[in-house]
RNA sequence: GCCAGAGUCGUCUAGUGGCAAUGACAGGAGACUGUAAAUCUCCCGGCUUCGGCCUUCGUAGGUUCGAGUCCUACCUCUGGUA
């Protein structure tokens, strides 16, 4: 037992087609390795070339965790995640294997590497209530109720929180897990913005607009999952509204832009060590090799 | 050739005498603790001792205290027409 707590959680992020998933793959192969995808949309069952969530012969033998724990609809929180996540990690260290954390959603890296401490969540409907309302009716309840304010008072998913979970201020990142070692895969503009065109082509051969016409049918186009980035401009071009050419242009920009996002995300992490694909690996296998 | 209309910040756009000049998009920076690929904030002509200063609305003149707005000519584009 104390031996498996010696064993480094590994966290890999990046932007949008940096290539974490297939670095995170290579380091499993070699050490004996198990990935858990730390991405807010690969949690959805249905929900496969659009998000570009690794297929079994993708995934190379190596087990993936933290895919298709959903339907697209049902509510997945960054909390559940988090729980999830430890879950995952404590199983695959009994089994003595490596864990690897891969990940794009920032949010759900932060919860599992700073340990955040969700409030007590209160019930459905009290929280449905807050969430029917406008972000004026929340300022307002706020005020009457002499409620603390989020520092963004204009963000409706923020005033819910501090309405839910009245003047409960938590203490900021202010410890980071012992055992978490941070690699982030830096791309240069120009190399970022090649790598989501040659991915856009491909994802189109595959039949991201079948499968986004599935999902509009299924789940609904206005459904929380597909509110993600790219489905709203899929939904445009089925319905005609614009070309093919105009669809990928518009897919890649909206790609693009979710990258330079989740960059502004983990540039704030000092725990992070930058570095290339090659230097990460580098890194990593010297880490390894000496721990 | 003539008649009509149009030329505004990277793009589209508001603006008919008080404007560094509307809105959107793009761009930049940032926030983020229960749906985060979400949502939201700030900046976005230049300079600034932050009071301002300078340069801008096709080009050149003109009228006016004052012009993106009016007048003249020219250039370009778009419709119409011997």
């Amino acid at each position: 037992m104390a031996a498996d707590v010696e064993r480094p959680v590994i966290v890999i992020v990046g932007p949008t087609a940096s290539g974490k998933t297939a670095l995170a793959i290579r380091i499993a192969q070699t050490h004996d390795g198990e990935i858990i995808c730390a991405d807010s949309r690969t949690v959805f069952q249905d929900m496969n070339i659009g998000t570009a969530k690794p297929d079994a012969t993708e995934q190379a033998g190596v087990p993936h965790w933290g895919l298709d724990l959903c339907l697209p609809g049902e509510r997945f929180t960054a909390a559940a995640f988090q729980q999830y996540a430890n879950e995952r990690i404590d199983d695959i260290r009994s089994r003595g294997k490596l864990p690897i954390v891969v990940g794009g959603t920032g949010l759900y890296v932060d919860g599992l590497v700073y340990e955040y401490q969700y409030p007590a969540e209160p019930s459905d409907t009290d929280r449905n209530k807050f969430e029917s309302m406008s972000q004026d009716e929340l300022y307002k309840y706020c005020i009457d109720n002499n409620i603390e304010l989020p520092l963004n008072d204009k963000n409706k998913r923020h005033l819910v929180r501090s309405v839910v979970h009245q003047h409960v201020t938590e203490q900021r990142r202010e410890h980071i897990r012992s055992d978490v070692l941070m690699y982030g895969i830096a791309v240069d503009k120009a190399t970022s913005i090649s790598r989501i065109a040659t991915r856009t082509e491909h994802m189109f051969d595959d039949g991201v607009v079948d499968e986004a016409k599935a999902l509009g049918k299924k789940y609904g186009w206005d459904s929380e999952a597909m509110s993600g980035n790219i489905y709203p401009l899929l939904h445009e071009y089925v319905q005609g509204e614009r070309s093919l050419a105009q669809a990928k242009e518009a897919f890649r920009h909206r790609d693009w832009q979710l990258a330079k996002r989740q960059m502004t995300w983990f540039r704030r992490n000092p725990e992070i060590a930058w570095g290339t694909v090659a230097d990460i690996e580098h890194r990593i296998e010297q880490m390894l090799a000496s721990g």
